[in-house]
DNA sequence: CCTGCCTTCCTAAACGATTAGGGTGATGCT
DNA sequence: AGCATCACCCTAATCGTTTAGGAAGGCAGG
C-alpha cells in the first residue's frame, strides 16, 4: 500500500473530525447514529487499521504480557503456555515469550537484558517460570509492572509477590509414600538446580518420606538439562564400590530422560531392578518401557491461574489510574497459591 | 514509581535539551564527550528507559515479529521456536507467539482476529505455520508486513512467498523405500488434513514409494489430534472383515500417539506384527518401546533459516524505506527451501 | 424572547520519543 | 581583520492516537 491509511485520512474522507472518527470507532457516545455508519463504512474502504503505538503512548496502556522462562524445552511448558494464552485472550491481551536461556544454557546478563527489554515495551505484566534476581525484581517494581510466579517462587525478600505452584512438598511426600509401601529403601533424587526454586519442596518432601518410611536417601544433583543428567548419573554410578539404588526419583522430565537412558544403556531392567518414578506428566509416558509412574501437576490449570491472577492486578491498576491513585500493583495474600496434584500410577514404579 | 522519567526529565536533570541526551544515549555523534558522559550518569541516577511505544510510533519501526502457530502441542513445535528465537535475537527482535487455534481446534475466525492484531501492533513480520486465508494474505501484503512459511506452503495465489520447509517428498520416498525394502506390502499411512499443507506432498511421497516397490497403500484421514487418530484408527480396524496392515505410517506425532495407542489396545506386536514409522523426530522416540524409526527433519534449522530470512527481508525494507523507495517486501526465489532430512532408523520397523 | 440543557461535533493539547534546520562560539586560514 | 569551518547544542515539528474544553444548534419551559 502506498500510505498506510491513518485516523486523519479517514477522518478527511468522511468529512467529520478525527475526534468524531475516533469516538464512532471506539463505540464511544458523542455521535449520530448517521455519523458512526459513515466512518464504519469509510474505515472499512480506506482498509483503516489503528496504530496500536500511538494508542498505548496516548492511552498510557499496554497489552501484551511478558512470560519470563528458561527451559522452552521442557514438556510442561507447553501445557502452561496453552493455559496462559488461553485465559489472555479473555481480556484481549496478547503473550509474549522471552527465554532467558541462551542456547540451553540461563545466563543473567541475558537476564538482565531481558527485563529491561520488557520495560522499554512497557509490558503490563511478567509471568516468571523462575526466580528472577532481586535487582530486576526492583527494576520490575519501579516501573509498577506486576509479576506472578509460576512453578517457582520469587526471591525471598519479595514476600508478597504472587507465586502459583503445586504443593511440591505433598506431592514429594506422596512419591515418596508410594516408594515406601513398595518397601524399597535405597532411594537416588536426580534433581536439577536449585535456583529452579521448586528444587527445595522437591527435596524437603522426598527427604521427609524416606525419615518417615525408613528408606536411604541419595541426592544427585544435575544441571538441568538431558546431557548433563545422563553424564552425572553414569559418573555416580561408575564410582567404585557403588552398587545400583533400589528406586530412582527423576526430578523432572530432561532428569527423567537421562536416567532412562543410563538404565538401557547398562541394560538394567525396570522396574525389576530398579524403581523409576518422576515428577512432570507428559505426553508419552503411558508409551514408555515400561509406561511411567508420574506425579501429574496439571500445568494448564497453573498458567489458567496464573494469567487470571495477573489479569486482575492489572485490571485493578487500570481501574486505580482512572481514580487518579498510585498504580502500584496490589498483591493478595490469597493470589499465593497451592495446587494439589496427584500420582499418576503405571508400571515403571513396581505396580 | 510516583512518575516514570522520561526524556524531558533526564534532559532537566541534567541541564541539556532532549535532543542532546536523545543523541548521547543512542551514540549519536553532535555531543561532547563531557556532556555523553553526564547524560548517562543522570539517566542511570534516574532509572530511565526509553518508551519503545514512543519509539516506534515515531521512527515508523518495529521489532517484534510473530509467529503464527496452530499446533503449539506438537512436539516438533519446541525446537522450531528455538531456532526463531536464538536467530531473532542476534538481531535484537523479539518473537510473539500467536496460537490461531483455541482449544486445540483451528477456527477462521480466529485466524482473521489475529491478522487483525498483528496489524495493529504493526508487526515487523511473519512466521506462519499453516497456511493462511487468502484475503488475509492480501491484508498482510497491504500493510507491506511480509511473510515467510515454515513447513508449509502460502495458497496458491501466493507463489513468490518464501517457504521453508523440508523436501517432503523425498523425505516420504525415503520412508517407503526403507519399508520397501523390509519388503512389507501393504502398507497403512494415516495422517492429518491437507489444512497443514505438507500433508499433499508426504502422501504423494508415501504413494509414489508404495508403486515403486508394488505394495498396497492405504491413506487414513484423522483430525490433528491424539484422541482424533485414536478413535479414527479404531474404526477403521474394527470394520468387518478387515485384516491388520503389515506397516502403518504415522503421518506426525499425534497420530502416532494416537497409533501406538490403538496397538498397546490391541496387544499387536511391533514390528513383528505391525512395522511402525513416523514423520517428525522426538525427544521421547529413543525411548518408546520399541525404539521407533522416525524421519528427523530438523525443526531447529528450520526455524533459524525461516528467521534468518524475515529478518534479510525486513533490514531490506528498512533500507528501501531510508532510500525512499516503497517498502514492499522484496522476495527472492531462493527464499523458497526445501531441506532434506534423514531417517532415523531404531527398532519399530523391524531392524 | 430568554434560559437552560441536550446532542453532536470540533479545535487543540497531550503522550514520549526523533530529527530537520538553525544558532553560537571557538578555531584556523588568508 | 575577515571569513569559512567545525563542534556542539537548541528549538520546534512530527509520528498517530485520545480527550479536555468548548461551541453551535435544537428544543422545552418559563
Amino acid at each position: 500500500m502506498a500510505r498506510k491509511p491513518t485516523l486523519r485520512d479517514v477522518s478527511r474522507a468522511a468529512g467529520l473530525s478525527v475526534y468524531t472518527v475516533s469516538r464512532a470507532l471506539s463505540n464511544g457516545d458523542d455521535v449520530s447514529a448517521a455519523s458512526r455508519a459513515l466512518v464504519l463504512k469509510v474505515a472499512r474502504e480506506l482498509g483503516y487499521v489503528p496504530n496500536r503505538a500511538a494508542q498505548e503512548l496516548r492511552k498510557n496502556t499496554r497489552s501484551s504480557v511478558a512470560v519470563v522462562t528458561a527451559s522452552t524445552s521442557n514438556y510442561y511448558y507447553i501445557d502452561l503456555m496453552k493455559g496462559i494464552q488461553r485465559t489472555l485472550r479473555l481480556s484481549d491481551r496478547t503473550a509474549i515469550v522471552a527465554d532467558i536461556a541462551a542456547e540451553g544454557v540461563y545466563t543473567p546478563e541475558l537476564e538482565d537484558a531481558t527485563i529491561q527489554d520488557l520495560i522499554q515495551s512497557r509490558t503490563a505484566g511478567v509471568i516468571a517460570t523462575l526466580t528472577l534476581a532481586p535487582h530486576n525484581m526492583k527494576l520490575l517494581e519501579d516501573w509498577d509492572i506486576p509479576v506472578v510466579f509460576v512453578d517457582s517462587i520469587p526471591h525471598e525478600s519479595a514476600t508478597r509477590v504472587p507465586s502459583i505452584t503445586t504443593d511440591n512438598f505433598s506431592a514429594s511426600m506422596k512419591v515418596g509414600a508410594h516408594l515406601g509401601e513398595h518397601r524399597y529403601s535405597d532411594w537416588l533424587f536426580l534433581v536439577y538446580p536449585a535456583r529452579w526454586s521448586t528444587r527445595a519442596e522437591r527435596e524437603r518432601g522426598i527427604r521427609a518420606a524416606a525419615l518417615k518410611y525408613g528408606a536411604d536417601i541419595e541426592v544427585l544433583e544435575s544441571e538441568n538439562d538431558v546431557e548433563s543428567a545422563y553424564a552425572t548419573l553414569t559418573a555416580y554410578l561408575d564410582a567404585p564400590g557403588r552398587a545400583l539404588p533400589r528406586a530412582i526419583i527423576a526430578g523432572n522430565n530432561p532428569m527423567l530422560h537421562g536416567a532412562l537412558r543410563v538404565l538401557r544403556a547398562r541394560g538394567v531392567r525396570i522396574p525389576d531392578e530398579v524403581a523409576v518414578v518422576a515428577f512432570d506428566e507428559f505426553a508419552w509416558a503411558e508409551l514408555l518401557d515400561p509406561p511411567l509412574t508420574v506425579l501429574n501437576e496439571d500445568s494448564e490449570t497453573i498458567g489458567v491461574i496464573a494469567a487470571q491472577t495477573l489479569t486482575r492486578i492489572v485490571d485493578d491498576q487500570i481501574k486505580a489510574e482512572l481514580r487518579g491513585d498510585p498504580s502500584t500493583p496490589v498483591y493478595r495474600p490469597e493470589d499465593r497459591r497451592q495446587l494439589s496434584s496427584d500420582l499418576v500410577v503405571r508400571r515403571s514404579c513396581g505396580c
